[in-house]
Formats: structure tokens, C-alpha cells, sequence
DNA sequence: GCCGGTTTTTAACGATCGGTAAGATCTCTT
DNA sequence: AAGAGATCTTACCGATCGTTAAAAACCGGC
């Protein structure tokens, strides 16, 4: 592939067509060609245009929404001119599911770790404290999955029912095994689930009010570390597990 | 009084004037003089023009946050003219205010009812309950408050300093006590109480999410009594407390 | 130092936004 | 039936929305 020799922006639209269609399969991390992957030299450790973009709509959309976002806004905080988005992304939806899509799939990773043939608590704990650092790390993403939601998930309605109901279910499945076997005590599976999505999210969405309670400005490192025990207690606790040390 | 001897668009207004300047104290449940209160004889079953207009407003602010929601999605699920919205809020930042008072109010209350003096068991299963009755009967109160605090809470961040983190710091030295007295186990109190506002309002804000994952159009009367002896399960569980029979 | 292609900007469009002006309609009193 | 408020609508405003057109600036290879 020779440097520098593609129509950057005929290429950009037909991929982003492409996708449309497609719309959202599990296994493709990252489709899109990045402009810092195509031939051409580039400064290597300067962050380019797209990324500013990709980062700088992440905290938008995570703030406001899809709706409530505006290319301005994000234009301003990528520090580059609001067409200049459009060189980039076919509109304002096609960017809002480009990071969708980010959530998604580390989402649909996370619970596909969660593998029943390991120990039980130790694969609690870390699915546990996997969330958690995802909130810590990724808390505009977790933003946007949660203000998807909350709007009707018009747009990952699909993706929920194809991909993250039988994740779940099987997972479900591994739960009622555990209460068969006697390891667990008997629980709602899917509502244990639930639960822990629920907890582990929080930390992102709500974590400007649990800073505000906490009188400081953000959370901190010990802040998600007590999360992660308190999760963990309850979640063993109502279980029957017996308690971490 | 005499009937019908007001002007109520010049009281209104001076209405909202006061009460942004008063700004959400936790006892006035219901400043706003409504249409219906005053003294002109109306059809005592319709709803007036007011109700209609913050039941749909709950719907919107919910679905899309305060800069998603339009006024013209507003106006049309009230039954109104756009401008007519005007004649009962001066903007729409003040017809959202005062959804947001709605659900402050109430979740204001729902802990303070959370009382130290009664049975252990029965205050934190009656707590659980209610939150997620909440949830289940005002799911869209419930979303105005979950986007607000996930744009930053930029209109109730000094409510919660001056009331939520007070009521939070009393609970959290009722729970400690608990502890100290070796009625629960030891745990992180605040975190305690974020996992339960997590999970009871994720009935709320992700039950949308959850009726496609369990392949319903809604989530159902059993799946709130299930969620509710799921939550239970695991905050007893994570005190120590015996399971529920 | 020009040239092909990529990246980015300035200028501007139609649509929709929140909000206003002015008056029509309704309801009750007298 | 006529007048007075209270309630609600039509018409419209300037600002901002997402988006497009066109071209300037940048960059490598010759």
C-alpha cells in the first residue's frame, strides 16, 4: 500500500456506510482506519484530529446526550473548526455510534471474562473490579451507555437484544448452576446482574455526586478501592459467600 | 379570597422570580399555586393545561435531559401551543426546575423516613422498597434526576451540599453505630448507601434495558418484587444480617 | 519550487431552537 | 348581554442548530 494514496474522505463515507449496514457486530474492535494508521509520516506521539474529536464528543455526548450535544461544543473542545468534524464522521449520529460502539464492545468483553470454568470468587471479584476501572478510567463512555438507555436505546436496542441478552443468559445459566451445586445461595440471576451493573456504573454516572457528598472534588484512587470492597461485600454477603479477608 | 380575582400570568412569574431566588428548600413541597387551585370553578376531573404540560415535560426532560428536551416535543405531548408554556413557567429551565424539585423533594424524604429508632431489618427493607416503588411508578422523575447529575448536577449541586450530604452523614453515622454496636457487619457506610440509590434507581433509569434483556415490552409487577428480594438479599447479605425468610 | 493529495478553515445555508407580541377565545360575574 | 379576567393560539423574531460548498494551508515526492 503505497503512502498517502487514498481519497481520505470517499474512503471515510463509504466506510462509515459500510458500518451503518453492518451496524455494530461484536468482534470489530476498531474498523474505522485512523488517520494515524494510514501510510503517510506522522509526529508519533502528537494525538491527531480524530482522536481530539473522538475524545472531545465523549465527554460531550457523555454530558448532554445525543441530542443535548452540539458539533460546536465538541468542535471547541477537540480545538479544531465544526466542519472540520464532518471530514471525519458523515454527521453527528455517525460519531455519537462510533463511541457506542467503544462502550459496547468493551461492555460485551468485560461479561464475556466472566468465565464460569475459574474460581467462583475470584470470578466475581475480578468482573467486579473490572467494572470498577472501566467507571474510574472511562467514566464519559459509561455516561453515554446510561444516557442511551435512559433515552429508549434507540440505537443499541438491536445490539442489546442479538448480543447481550444471551451473553447474559448464559451467564444466568451459570448462576442457577452454582445455586444447583449448593456453591451460592439461591438468587434472581438476571437481577443479580443487574444489580451489579448497576452498582459498578454509578461509580462513572454518578460519581459527581458521590464527590459532591464526599465534600472533594473528584473521587479518588481509595474512593474506587472502597467501591470495589463494598460491591464485593454485598455481592458475596448476599450469596452466602463467606467474606474477603 | 375572591373567586377568579387574580392576574395570573403577573403572579406567576413573580412566583418563579421568588422561588429561584429561595432555591429548593427540602420542606416546600408544592409552592406553585396550580390552576386548579385557585378560584374559578373547573371540570373537577380534567387535567388543567398545567398538569398536562409537567406530566409531559417529565416525559421529555426525561428521555433527552434539560438541552435535549425541545419545547415543541413539550407543547405536543401536553396538548398545547408551544408559547402556551409560557404562561405557566418563564423558560423552559424553570418548568425543568420544577421537576427537579419534584424528584429532590421526594428522594429527600424517602431518607429521612429512613429512621434509626425502628427495627434494623424492617427500616432498610421498608427503604428498599420504597426506593424501588419510586422507581416503578415515576421512572421518569427518577431519569430527570439521573441526567442531571450525569451533566455535572449543575442546578441541584448546591442542594445536595446543603441537604443530601447532611442526610447522608446522619445515615452514615447511624449505620457506623450499627457496626460499633456488632449489630452489622463493618463496611464502608457511604458506599452502603450509593450501591442502594444505584440499585433502586436502576429500576428506573435502565428498565428499559432490562425488559429487552428479559424479552418483555415492560418490566412487570414480579420483576419489582424480584428486584426488591434481590436488593434485600444482598444488603443483608452484606451486613451479615440473616436472610429473609 | 511546483504539484497531487490530505487536512483544515471561512462563509454561509435552511431548519429548528427558545422565546415574544398581540390578540382571539373562554369563563364567570353582574 | 356586556364586561373583566383568565386561558390559549397564531404569527413571528433572532439565535443557534447540523450541515454543505468552496477554497486555503499543509505535506510529501519529484
Amino acid at each position: 500500500m503505497p503512502a498517502g494514496s487514498e481519497p481520505a474522505r470517499a474512503v471515510r463515507k463509504r466506510e462509515a456506510a459500510e458500518r451503518a449496514v453492518r451496524s455494530m457486530a461484536v468482534k470489530d474492535k476498531q474498523v474505522r482506519i485512523r488517520g494515524s494508521s494510514r501510510g503517510g509520516r506522522r509526529p508519533p506521539s502528537g494525538p491527531n484530529a480524530e482522536d481530539k474529536i473522538l475524545d472531545a464528543a465523549e465527554l460531550v455526548f457523555g454530558n448532554y446526550g445525543l441530542r443535548g450535544a452540539t458539533t460546536a461544543l465538541i468542535a471547541e473542545g477537540a480545538g479544531v473548526s465544526k466542519p472540520h468534524l464532518y471530514y471525519y464522521f458523515d454527521n453527528k449520529e455517525d460519531l455519537y455510534r462510533a463511541l457506542l460502539e467503544r462502550a459496547m464492545n468493551r461492555w460485551a468483553a468485560d461479561i464475556d471474562a466472566l468465565d464460569a470454568s475459574g474460581d467462583l470468587r475470584t470470578v466475581l471479584r475480578d468482573y467486579i473490579h473490572r467494572k470498577i476501572d472501566f467507571s474510574r478510567d472511562h467514566p464519559s463512555l459509561s455516561k453515554i451507555y446510561a444516557t442511551e438507555i435512559i433515552s429508549g436505546a434507540p440505537h443499541i436496542g438491536s445490539f442489546i437484544e442479538r448480543v447481550s441478552t444471551p451473553q447474559l443468559l448464559a451467564k444466568v445459566a451459570m448462576v442457577e448452576e452454582w445455586a444447583a451445586a449448593g456453591k451460592v445461595r439461591p438468587i434472581s440471576p438476571a437481577d443479580l446482574f443487574f444489580c451489579i451493573w448497576a452498582m459498578t456504573q454509578a461509580y462513572a454516572d454518578f460519581s459527581d455526586q458521590m464527590a459532591l457528598m464526599k465534600r472533594k472534588a473528584r473521587l479518588e484512587e481509595a474512593d474506587y478501592d472502597a467501591a470495589k470492597a463494598t460491591i464485593v461485600q454485598l455481592v458475596f454477603g448476599g450469596l452466602g459467600l463467606a467474606p474477603e479477608v
